[in-house]
DNA sequence: TGCATAGCATTGTCTAGACAAGTAGCATCG
DNA sequence: CGATGCTACTTGTCTAGACAATGCTATGCA
């Protein structure tokens, strides 16, 4: 049942009407239109910009919707916002900036490939000390090891070494990692709720570069990645990469 | 009106839902207690959650509040909605995960060592085609071209060689580049509305590995940066790194 | 049976008003 | 002169209602 109209303020223009070539809605409207002032330099870095007061009576909204608008650029790194104060143009550099970090089997397949995995050990196995101080395990505890090659058309493309805590993934061995990968498992029975990455250039091991076709001393990106779920670590993982063959790609808009 | 403050730096923004010993504000306090049962698995991945009208009969709030709520989980990747459908618990793929890529003038500093640079060359030269192609140059046209090494405590870290479009950064060739960095400098005329990072394990040229000091053969992590400023492309960076002296370091929290 | 349509649940957004909280300037008081 | 409180301004948040947009389902009709 439809509710009886109610005298409601006339707009001069269909507000949140959109569709592909729709008009945009009121606050991302505001919002798209200060995010314009700013990348031309309007404001100076540091600047005051208008109060929520001055842009209502500029774009003719409620105060709630400047207000998301404001916020949204905030959330952006945008624009600088002070209760009781103002709001500024945001000072300084964005030096800090965000790379991604895709899953192999996706990126793989994303590009029209095919994936292709050789299982090379898979097994409970003493963890060395290192392991299992990363993983919060008594030394010498037993966890799942494996090490497992991704190929991307038959080229080898990564060696992924890798070590689970078998707390968190009881059924760790019995799964055929030729048809899905650690990662995608791991994360279906513990969702990383926390994950740590380093990117290094070193040389692979000599067994990794036997495994990957490469000489021994060929450049190679090293990615290692520990993620914890619900506070408790749940695995790590040394990805190698031969150098020649993959980079890890970034895109950064504010 | 009041007064705009002068140029001030706003000091450390305390988010208002960090503050220790105050009651969190009831949208933050409907999105912790959904993150929290996100985490602990109460929803599956792919499952339905609560409606909006649920959770308004639930915490005893308005719906603007629990949408607010909602929308603030989804910005974070943990649930997806759909108009006139639903909200769901975001199914697995925290596949994609972030890097931060920092400034190395703020990363050496932060260590709190001393940084220093030396320039080896920064002058106007006819950009090589493929660098002219990537600032939107005419082949063969002038850029501005330098090749700075930058020391952590006397140790070579980065080899920068940078082509700069001139039209978008004039003084670059007046710059003293051993008081600043050229990305400092370039933020300032040009603030980064874009970039494009790619980074891959290779062995640096020749001339490279004798700046910083290495074996010919040493793998490097070597990071290529463009950006870009009010759609105009502004600078082109390679940063060459020694592997064993450098490694990128990222966390991700959903 | 097949299809158009109405109804319903759900999310998306806007509004107007209200109060809270934080800051800065000013006036007043001791 | 300093401390104090007042006031104006700003951002932060909540509320209740309304309407829009979307997708699913059931119903009615041909």
């Amino acid at each position: 049942m439809r509710r009886p109209p109610v005298a409601r303020r006339p707009s001069p223009v269909a507000p949140p009407a959109a569709r592909p070539g729709r008009a945009l809605a009121p606050f991302a409207r505001v919002r798209e239109q200060l995010r314009t002032e700013l990348e031309q330099g309007r404001f100076a870095p540091g600047a005051r910009m208008p109060s929520e007061a001055e842009l209502v009576a500029r774009f003719g909204v409620a105060r709630m919707t400047v207000h998301r608008a404001l916020r949204e650029l905030q959330a952006a790194g945008l624009v600088e916002r002070i209760q009781g104060v103002g709001t500024f143009a945001a000072t300084g550099p964005k030096l800090a900036s965000t790379l991604t970090i895709r899953d192999l089997h996706d990126e793989i397949v994303g590009r029209g490939h095919r994936h292709h995995a050789i299982v090379h050990l898979q097994r409970a196995e003493a963890a060395p000390r290192a392991v299992a101080a990363r993983l919060a395990l008594a030394e010498g505890a037993i966890a799942f090891h494996s090490l497992i090659v991704h190929h991307d058309n038959e080229l080898p493309l990564q060696c992924e070494d890798r070590w689970v805590n078998p707390a968190r993934a009881p059924g760790y061995l019995g799964v055929d990692f030729t048809r899905t990968t650690p990662t995608h498992y791991l994360l279906e029975v513990a969702p990383a709720w926390e994950a740590n990455y380093t990117v290094e250039a070193a040389t692979a091991s000599a067994r990794e570069a036997r495994l990957l076709g490469l000489e021994r001393s060929a450049p190679c990106l090293i990615v290692t990645r520990r993620t914890v779920s619900r506070g408790m670590p749940v695995t790590l993982a040394r990805l190698v990469h031969p150098g020649t063959r993959y980079l890890l790609q970034g895109q950064f808009r504010p």
